[in-house]
DNA sequence: ATTTTTCTTGACAATATTTGTCAAATATAA
DNA sequence: TTATATTTGACAAATATTGTCAAGAAAAAT
């Protein structure tokens, strides 16, 4: 079970690319990409969009496994987790179902 | 499948309460109440707490109602919300068997 | 073992988002 | 119509997010 952090590090190492050499590719200083790394900080979107681009990383798992630690991150405290997950995945269908349907 | 909106309005209806009855209970102005019923704002989870001791709701079950809107809303509108979810869900897990042991 | 390079840390700043107020407009009900 | 309740939108304050910078620690190269 790996964070997106983990995987950011591991393919850039992988890759033998420098923490300045992706930071100034995202456009941001090389501290926060080594505090992303280690998940002292989130990444934004738009940082998960261009790690994907210059790791040659799949754009859809890299964004599924930020967003799933950011919403496991937000719950793993509570006794409720995996309730909330369920209802959350019910209200999901069920939305998806009646008002997107494009 | 109802939002944690139309559960507070259906309940403080039900109560014969008014919006300033129960935002003053919850220190803010009732025009917030009003936004978060309809769904034009969200709640914060002091709102939460407050609400469901005013309009007699179990607590868990509307914070459940309220954290699992928030997850639906940030991702509905993603291809790949169910499977972030399922994810997430594994996270979870695994970080309750590993680290939160108390 | 010293020098160079890379990474980490923490204080701080800018910006964005959240959470709220207020007063006027609208809707509902007496 | 008048009184009461709700909604709306412009704005303000507080908080969270996203970033910079420079100095310190760790790792690698000479």
């Amino acid at each position: 079970m790996e964070t997106v952090g983990q995987i950011i590090r591991a393919k850039r190492e992988d890759l033998g690319l420098l923490l300045r050499h992706v930071a100034s590719h995202l456009d941001i200083d090389q501290a926060i990409l080594s505090k992303i790394e280690r998940n002292e900080r989130k990444a934004s979107k738009e940082n998960i969009v261009k790690l994907a681009e210059i790791l040659k990383l799949d754009h859809e798992d890299l964004y599924i496994q930020f967003m799933s630690d950011k919403i496991a991150y937000e719950i793993v405290n509570e006794e409720c987790a995996s309730k909330v997950l369920k209802v959350a995945e019910e209200k999901v269908k069920y939305l998806k179902n009646n008002y997107l349907k494009s």
